[in-house]
DNA sequence: ATGAATTAATAAGCCTGCTTATCATCGGCA
DNA sequence: TGCCGATGATAAGCAGGCTTATTAATTCAT
């Protein structure tokens, strides 16, 4: 049963922080896919949904930087929602190139459904652990998040520390 | 600037948490892939071959296991890496069924640029937090996706402290 | 000893991310 | 005024996850 466990840890600080994160990450997603299913969305999609409901008449370009995905991968999912209902393009009156996500009365109607989901999904992860890991835990990722953020493909050494002292 | 930021903290319980985890997941994933581009690997394609490296004559299921992926996942993942040629399959004596995945040559070179890469992107992620981050950030992970890993689709409320409970 | 259940691999088809490239429009500057 | 670079959206095509279902081989129970 340990098996997994035991073959990742030949090097305790080698892949086991990338596997844990992207094995973690990817649960919680299928887990959120699985509970949601019945309202006809994927977190994916729930996320679009959940950004947009505070960013009312937003560009693509502009949602597509909230979300931290690119355009082009916005807009295939915009497509994809349109498609089920659950966001309409507008034209914009002042930019003939743009075409304005805004949610349907279909979206707004599954928000606070969501919302709820999430919560659930965070609680039953985080059981177990102390009462201050969930802030402990965004707070850590957030630092790993920006220190990634930037940079191309350089080679790894003595960049990060400098990326951080340029932000500070 | 910081506007991703604020639009996403509205309610700090409610999205942030599945947010920053994906992301970070995401974006060590992409430099990961950034930086061995040269090598003509990406990171999903490192972790297969680091995990066989350790794991000699392991069956595809047994293997997708280790990974913690779908077993149709890694079927296609060789498919692309017995194209690049990093892996061949090969007939199992024992059961005419299998077709156990083998590194080529080629693969056993990459070992250890792969290896000196992910530690190079570790350290850059966490670079300006305290040395027990990444200790604490693998302990908490590998709780969260325990938490995570095995039930199905059931109502949220209660099951997370049974499944624990159930495995100790 | 044979028929049922299980297991190994894989096909089909979807979702969501990416890179690269195209096209139309906008806006500033010469 | 007219042109040229920047910007908004999107097409094409790949990677790597998934669910569901199929085929072949093995194993187990009767």
């Amino acid at each position: 049963m340990s098996s997994a466990a035991d073959s990742r840890s030949a090097s305790p600080h080698s892949m086991s922080l990338g596997a844990v994160l992207t094995d973690t990450a990817r649960m919680m997603r299928v887990r959120f896919d699985q509970r949601a299913r019945h309202l006809g969305l994927t977190r994916a999609q729930w996320s679009v949904i959940a950004t947009l409901a505070r960013n009312e008449g937003i560009k693509q370009a502009a949602l597509a930087d909230l979300l931290e995905i690119e355009p082009i991968t916005l807009c295939r999912q915009i497509d994809r929602m349109e498609e089920g209902g659950w966001i309409e393009r507008r034209a914009d009156p002042t930019d003939r190139r743009a075409r304005l996500p805004h949610l349907t009365p279909k979206a707004h109607a599954v928000l606070e459904q969501g919302r709820a989901l999430a919560t659930g999904i965070y609680a039953e992860a985080l059981a177990g652990l102390p009462s201050d890991a969930e802030a402990k835990l965004v707070e850590m990722l957030a630092h790993m998040r920006a220190n990634l953020s930037d940079r191309r493909a350089e080679p790894a050494e003595k960049t990060a520390a400098e990326k951080i002292a340029a932000k500070a």
